[in-house]
DNA sequence: TGAACATATGAACAGTTGAACATATATTAA
DNA sequence: TTAATATATGTTCAACTGTTCATATGTTCA
């Protein structure tokens, strides 16, 4: 059980990131490549790509190429449940 | 928008550590004290208050003195809701 | 092939974090 | 009041993290 807890420890400091969370976000509304996802944000593209490669680490999402541009996109959908159970949380106490 | 996805990564960072989340597993058992907490993770009783004091400015517990000892329980269930859908994304994909 | 573009990756550096230690505060009982 | 117990808090330090800079890799087009 223990091995459990650290696990979902790690899961959560993956999302525990500004950078990262806004990235997740940002996928929520589909599929983006890292220039697309650069100027959204406002952040270079090194500091960008470094985040994406830790989130296709924990699989929290998956790449395809097309040409010259990498398109990233969540990979399964337990991101957006766990986006919305942050946010409601946020949200209803204040 | 920006603002409630930094306040969500904020929150995410409190989850993203084991030793809190130990702590707040243990607490779904219900109310234990610090004593109780420290023998349970085998820590040191400075760590876990240090800890302790974090969720609660965080807002994931709540306290209440008796006596000598001071007992901590989960201030809502969205705490458990979380951990729950974690424990999904850590269980379902492997 | 070579230039231009998109992205990835390695290294370095500053800022942050969690644990440990020492000490302070609060409650109870004698 | 004093001793004992339970918990909190301030400080220090090593380890970790995110960004930046420099550079490498991979793709397209001429």
């Amino acid at each position: 059980m223990d091995d459990k807890l650290y696990e979902l420890a790690e899961l959560f400091k993956v999302f525990g990131d500004a950078t990262r969370v806004k990235i997740l976000h940002s996928l929520l509304g589909g599929e983006k490549n890292v220039g697309e996802l650069c100027n959204e944000l406002s952040m270079n593209q090194s500091a960008i790509s470094h985040q994406l490669s830790l989130l296709k680490k924990s699989d929290l999402v998956k790449v395809r190429r097309e040409g010259k541009s990498m398109y990233y996109s969540l990979s399964d959908d337990h991101v957006e449940s766990i986006i919305k159970i942050g946010m409601d949380h946020i949200c209803e106490d204040d």
